[in-house]
DNA sequence: CGTAAATAACTGACCGGTCAGTTATTAGGA
DNA sequence: TCCTAATAACTGACCGGTCAGTTATTTACG
């Protein structure tokens, strides 16, 4: 029982953090809060569960961690999108249905968006975090471009905010039938088929 | 220590499991199927744990039990609903989502849906339950409807199943803003007024 | 070497499920 | 009608397993 060659762990603190935040994802996203045991994420990212409180205090601190890392960068992406696109509104529409689509599909945010729909009521302020840093902004954002283009004459009146969730709401409910009902043998909805199709009556009602 | 007038308890064999089902219901709605205790759903039923195990062999029994008393009802009344209908398309439509609008803000049922989502990769069987019995029933009647009235010249030409979820999705999503997000401070949605502009925007964008 | 990173064995609280005993209720005999 | 025996609904203390969090110890590395 020589342990040779091999050294039996790396002394790497630079780079745990990040490994334990990305595998906690992974396992938040496929069992929800309450399930994940900490000895998984711990194995997924190669460390023992102990290591994990070298770099944080609570199982909560780790789930806070996961949504910030899994928030900011796609909420900096697409309020960059609605400011900095100049057209009119079915091309904006069009452009930030795109892009949405693609990171729907390119990243495991779905998991978590229903890791925090799940564990909603009894981790409270996961979902503050969730509405205050994503949801809500980009919501508010949506509903200041409905209104202006409103303004312009290019939207039918009614409530910008109610038509920014129905904008919306299609997507989320994609996202949730592909991790809900899909795996227990549902039918398979075409996600950019379903949000093509969505884009153009959604554009047809709004109109005046 | 004289017991004087009150028992200490009754026995109500025929009443307990209607009583269980419904405690259960509403404590499975609060904290989700892992976190709710069956301590708790006792003391809700005004009965001890162990009595729970006389009416029901194990928490996933309970569960079932809830989730078939939560869905029968409303499925029979939606299919027939849909199926008496006879006029034109747009009037089924507003028909239906006046008496969704209805169960949604009366029932309980978005929390158990909003459960149902959550604890699905952890209890499969239960999203089995939902779907085959509560979800997919309605979204291919849905469907069928449509696909009828795009026969009779009613409806743009389009996926019906995408078009039926396009339908049902905004009021899902006002269902689980109302009980993620709200709750938490975010600002409510008024639902009617959600619903009704929503099935006005609808009805414009699938026109012919 | 010294010390900080990492491990692995450990603790204690919690909770689903069990069961021996208790109590309300019913049935039957005087 | 009253009393007693039999029954089954119901209770609550308990057990075993799980898991978040702690700590004593080992190991890598400047």
């Amino acid at each position: 029982m020589l342990p040779a060659g091999e050294p039996k762990f790396r002394r790497r603190k630079a780079d745990r953090p990040g490994e334990i935040v990305e595998a906690a994802m992974q396992v938040f996203a496929e069992k929800g809060f309450a399930a994940a045991r900490l000895d998984d994420i711990a194995a997924r990212a190669g460390v023992s569960k102990g290591g994990l409180y070298l770099y944080f205090d609570t199982k909560d601190d780790i789930f806070r961690a996961v949504v910030e890392q899994a928030i900011a960068p796609n909420v900096q992406l697409a309020r960059a999108m609605l400011a900095a696109h100049p057209g009119p509104f079915p091309d904006l529409i069009r452009a930030l249905a795109a892009h949405v689509g693609g990171v729907i599909q390119t990243t495991s945010i779905g998991g978590v968006a229903k890791m925090v729909i799940g564990e909603a009521r009894n981790f409270p302020e996961l979902a503050r975090i969730w509405h205050d840093r994503l949801v809500g902004p980009m919501l508010d954002t949506l509903a200041g471009v409905i209104a202006a283009a409103q303004a312009r004459g290019e939207v039918r009146p009614g409530d910008p905010r109610a038509y920014a969730l129905q904008l919306v709401a299609p997507l989320l409910v994609g996202v949730i039938w592909r991790e809900t009902f899909a795996p227990v043998g549902a039918p398979a909805f075409d996600l950019p088929a379903l949000i093509a199709q969505h884009v153009d009556t959604y554009l047809g009602g709004i109109a005046p």
